[in-house]
DNA sequence: GAGTTTGAAACT
DNA sequence: CAGTTTCAAACTC
């Protein structure tokens, strides 16, 4: 009965029709707080901000409320299949659903289906819903924001682990019920936390026997972890949906490998707080980690080796690349025709042009490589012409000549920022594009047509099989992986740096030993490269080196310059760069 | 399902 | 800002 009621106090000042087509109160989202990439959602959405009365349906698993942990209503997750079915209702009697007392308002999501009584949070009261927002903003202005602070902003990875922004106050409990706001969130209490009592902390015994207690339960909560990982509960600011924390379930169940100096600290205050608590509190095992050989001992649940390989970033760079490919066919392509032509002008007009041809396909792709190697060698000519070629890059080479449908294709996206950060010596390859001769439609066109499609196709393959590779790589070094996290778990005298490296690793399953970097370059011989080898090891260089933070030594930057000498890379650039990104941890 | 417990949110 | 009240979820029976 709750959307329905809302006369007693505000009448239903938002017309119908502006919502009609709302096709429905399907729960909608009003407040999307991902949207603000985690800024602060300083004004209760104004009305320009304000979702347009279509509030689009949340993705179920997305639903603010993320779960209803709800022992009762366990609908809200079928542990069965790992479904999120729906989300929760709330049952709000006294406080029309417009306090943070309601998970759904908290949410910033419209009630749909709830329990709720005299409910207002729903689109018939826009008004005085907004004026509940601002009212809640005005009291406590990140009311409506994640309560988990989580990864970093602007990556999707899943990374779960979190802090409590502002801690719980738990005081019988012992942060081990769902009452416990980190509990719940499954998150381990950290500085922030008031408790008392608590046991909530790495180590804890009470808390892994939790977790450890009820095959069953526990299995539940892997379950629920790998929805929320699944289902994106995990977003730019730690939870994507709700900004409550109490419906997720999420990482935590993972006993971590974190700490084991970090023991149960006693039983009074918060033990995560002080000098432990920041390796405890930001040691939560991402879920991300989940696979198979990087969970602790009975607690893993399914991961695609080939999670994490490639990004989305990566297919756009990947497309920069073959077009660039592409590009260079045509132009070395046209340069060989117009020779061969001048020459036949020169000259006679007979056999050469023919054995010319016929030797192209194997030739020119040489041709192309070395080329770009040239053009990547020499970047500093490259930044010099590229301004002023820039826009004739190899999308703009449909201008001049004709470029095969399939590269076309391939481009489609790639004409703005990612085409020129991806790579350095396109400016160069377009300059040489430009500078070519116009080609001559028909018979050359073809030629280049398939030319470009081949070439095309054969690094696309390459390509492919390098993520096969990829994975088959961390399918074995996730055995060995897994041994080592547990040799480190036992071993407290691993320092975090060397833990940190391993752990790395072990995000990137790729084998993990104390050198993180150095399998990358183990990693990387056990292949040829995909791309120009130039324009690979000019970036994985600079950007392994940048990102491999403190985890990153002078070896591991020597390891990928190695890559360069060698030419070897064992994924385009980008996804050297990215997969063996040491993630934050490392950093701390 | 009713009643109790709990802790966040709201209020003073 | 601390103390109190209100609230709804979590939990128990």
């Amino acid at each position: 009965m709750s959307e329905g009621e809302n006369s007693d106090i505000t009448p239903k000042n938002v017309p119908l029709d502006s919502v009609a087509n709302s096709t429905s109160k399907k729960l909608a989202r009003q407040l999307d707080f991902n949207a603000f990439g985690g800024a602060p959602v300083t004004a209760p959405l104004p009305e320009q901000q304000q979702p347009p009365p279509t509030l689009p349906p949340l993705p179920a698993a997305k639903l603010g409320k993320p779960e209803s942990p709800k022992s009762k209503s366990r609908s809200n997750f079928e542990t069965k299949d790992a479904t999120p079915k729906k989300q929760k209702q709330c049952n709000c009697k006294h406080s029309r659903c417009l306090k943070l007392y309601c998970e759904c308002f908290a949410s910033g999501i419209y009630c749909d289906g709830c329990n709720c009584v005299n409910c207002f949070n729903n689109v018939d009261n826009e008004a005085a819903r907004r004026e509940a927002v601002e009212a809640t903003l005005e009291r406590n202005p990140n009311a409506f924001r994640p309560k988990i602070a989580s990864s970093p902003h602007g990556r999707e990875e899943v990374l779960i682990l979190g802090k409590h922004n502002k801690g719980c106050h738990c005081k019988k409990s012992g942060c081990l019920k769902k009452y416990c706001e980190c509990f719940q969130a499954n998150i381990l209490c950290s500085e922030n936390c008031k408790c008392m009592d608590c046991k909530n902390f790495e180590g804890s015994e009470e808390r892994q026997a939790l977790f450890h207690g009820d095959q069953n339960n526990n299995m539940a909560y892997i379950q629920q972890a790998a929805n929320a990982a699944i289902t994106g509960a995990i977003g730019s600011s730690g939870y994507s949906s709700p900004p409550v924390s109490r419906k997720r379930k999420g990482s935590e169940l993972w006993p971590s490998i974190k700490d084991p100096s970090v023991s149960k600290l006693g039983q009074q205050a918060n033990p995560i707080r002080g000098p432990a608590a920041p390796s405890s509190s930001m040691s939560p095992v991402p879920v991300a980690r989940v696979g198979p050989a990087t969970v602790g001992p009975s607690k893993f649940m399914y991961r695609s080796l080939l999670a994490d390989i490639i990004q989305p970033q990566h297919l756009k760079e990947l497309c920069s690349i073959l077009v660039l490919v592409s590009g260079q066919a045509t132009k070395t392509l046209t340069e060989q025709k117009n020779l061969k032509d001048k020459h036949a002008e020169d000259q006679t007009e007979t056999s050469l042009a023919s054995s010319n041809q016929e030797q192209l396909p194997n030739q020119k792709e040489a041709n192309v490589e070395k080329a770009m190697a040239d053009d990547c060698s020499s970047a500093t000519q490259t930044d010099k012409t590229s301004p002023e070629n820039s826009s004739s890059d190899g999308a703009d080479v449909p201008k001049g000549r004709p470029m095969s449908p399939g590269t076309l294709a391939l481009m489609c996206d790639e004409q703005d920022t990612m085409f020129m950060n991806a790579a350095p010596s396109i400016g160069s390859m377009a300059h040489a594009c430009n500078t070519s001769s116009q080609l001559p439609y028909g018979q050359g066109a073809k030629e280049i047509y398939a030319e470009q499609e081949r070439i095309v196709l054969t690094k696309f393959r390459d390509f492919l099989n390098r993520v096969i590779t990829m994975g088959e790589i961390n399918e074995t070094k996730c055995s060995s992986l897994a041994r080592s996290e547990l040799e480190i778990q036992k071993d407290p005298i691993i320092n975090s740096t060397e833990r940190a490296s391993t752990e790395a690793a072990h995000q990137q399953g790729v084998g993990a030993t104390s050198n993180g970097a150095a399998n990358v370059v183990g990693n990387t011989t056990t292949s040829t490269s995909l791309f120009p080898c130039s324009l690979v090891s000019e970036r994985a260089s600079t950007e392994a080196a940048h990102q491999q933070g403190v985890g990153a030594t002078s070896n591991g930057a020597a390891n990928v310059v190695g890559n360069t000498t060698t030419s070897t890379s064992l994924v385009p650039s980008s996804l050297v760069s990215e997969k063996w990104e040491i993630k934050p941890k490392v950093e701390q």
